[in-house]
DNA sequence: GACCGTCGTTGATATGAGTCAATGCGCCGG
DNA sequence: CCGGCGCATTGACTCATATCAACGACGGTC
């Protein structure tokens, strides 16, 4: 596992040739709306950071003067209520791009979960190259209309779903995380802890390890490890799960 | 009520003067974007509908040829699971943009629940009207950005509130349904039934019902008719709601 | 190599919301 | 005016999941 840091760690603050040109996430990114040529434009502005797992780089309810590009690592994503209930959003890797909203604050918290390393961009700064890419406009709008897609798909799970279709849809989704299009893994990691899983499914970390000991019980899945599923009926989990998704 | 229709029924397919620069809705849509000389370019890829109250007019998994602007009336987003369970991922009104996704069939499914007037857009046609107003892909993208945000509130309250929280946070919602940032009605008209309310925050109708009586009985709200809602302590239903929303 | 903290599993019990069922109310059609 | 239908309310009971509690496995530290 890389270093641990005791805080977010800038690299490269305004050294590097051409981060953006040699960066592993562009192809993932919105950032590969930017042609070749005008690259630098996009990397003057982009503040290269990591975080260690565990720590918070975005907090719900704080000024939000950023957005923010993951390029490597795993992080979560979670709201908050008063009496501290946590419901995690989401799960965003390489390419994942955060902090769109139009308010004057964070809508959300951002939590490592695995190091990660971002691009921090100012907003205006980046309004501003917008203005100049507007197929980068545009593929900010695809990649918006996607999560919310992916945000009603989520609510049916939350709304609807029984704890062992919500389990069957999340390890099918994680089986297909980073996969090209109808693509699936049969044996992948899960980053998150059992509670990062409960808080994203909307159940406790109890039920989460009930269900998966029985889902594997039932010979659905194995369990190689703590953070090792292996999918051996993945028809069984799809019909669980409710259908095409 | 308007009258009801068999089916969705064309106004002017052709005709009338410039409808764009006389809707109603047109201060609260994307279509704002477009500056009055260019609206009959506009009005001339909208094709004006009406869905009278019951009509489904969007249908999950339907080939997603189009866009649409809901210019009056009020609709219900939903999912449906095989079996019928149905999750209700938001009421819509007038001003609000539908279709936004990628893929090549509809996510959801969109019904009446008011009689609806919308303005059809195929997607081609209003995609290359994009490319000439910028500013209007600006606004989609504004727009999503902010359903994303209530997205994620949503999954908040389907994964962590209680059915009292649900329906408070619900109520807070609906009194501010329409009105200028910050302003709330006291007394305001639900034009869903209690199954609507129910498959929108993922309980029964017994639920749903049950607890708005006992928020009756502690005097947060009273129920004029079934349909006819005044918040008596707005206060105490915000901190139910659990804070700010 | 013993200690300790974190994470995960499992069991016993509690409870909030769901299910099933009866009743009431308003509206429309005949 | 009556009957029927859809929607809402209310009550009794059930059940899935939460809660509370004990224990086990792993990893890091001194």
């Amino acid at each position: 596992m890389a270093t641990r840091l005791a805080r977010p760690h800038l690299l490269d603050p305004h050294g590097a040739a051409d981060p953006c040109a040699t960066c592993d996430a562009r192809s993932l990114s919105v950032c590969n709306a930017i042609p070749d040529r005008d690259l630098a434009r996009l990397a003057a502005i982009a503040v290269v950071t990591e975080a260690p797992a565990g720590r918070c780089f975005i907090d719900e309810g704080e000024k939000a003067d950023s957005f923010f590009n993951i390029t490597a690592g795993t992080a979560k994503l979670f709201k908050l209520l008063p009496d501290g209930r946590r419901q995690v959003t989401g799960f965003v890797g390489a390419g994942h791009f955060l902090g769109l909203a139009v308010s004057d604050t964070y809508a959300f918290s951002a939590e490592a979960i695995e190091p990660v390393r971002y691009c921090r961009f100012r907003r205006a700064k980046l309004r501003a190259l917008l203005d100049d890419f507007p197929l980068m406009e545009k593929r900010l709008l695809e990649v918006a209309a996607n999560e919310l897609v992916a945000a009603q798909e989520q609510m049916l799970l939350l709304g609807r779903k029984t704890a062992r279709e919500r389990l069957a849809s999340f390890l099918l989704l994680q089986s297909r995380q980073g996969m090209p299009c109808g693509h699936a893994r049969q044996r992948f990691g899960l980053p998150m802890t059992r509670g990062d899983i409960a808080d994203y499914l909307g159940l406790t970390i109890e039920t989460v390890s009930r269900t998966l000991t029985r889902l594997r019980g039932e010979g659905l899945i194995d369990i190689e490890s703590q953070s090792e599923v292996v999918v051996r009926d993945p028809g069984a989990l799809e019909d669980l799960a409710g259908g095409l998704y």
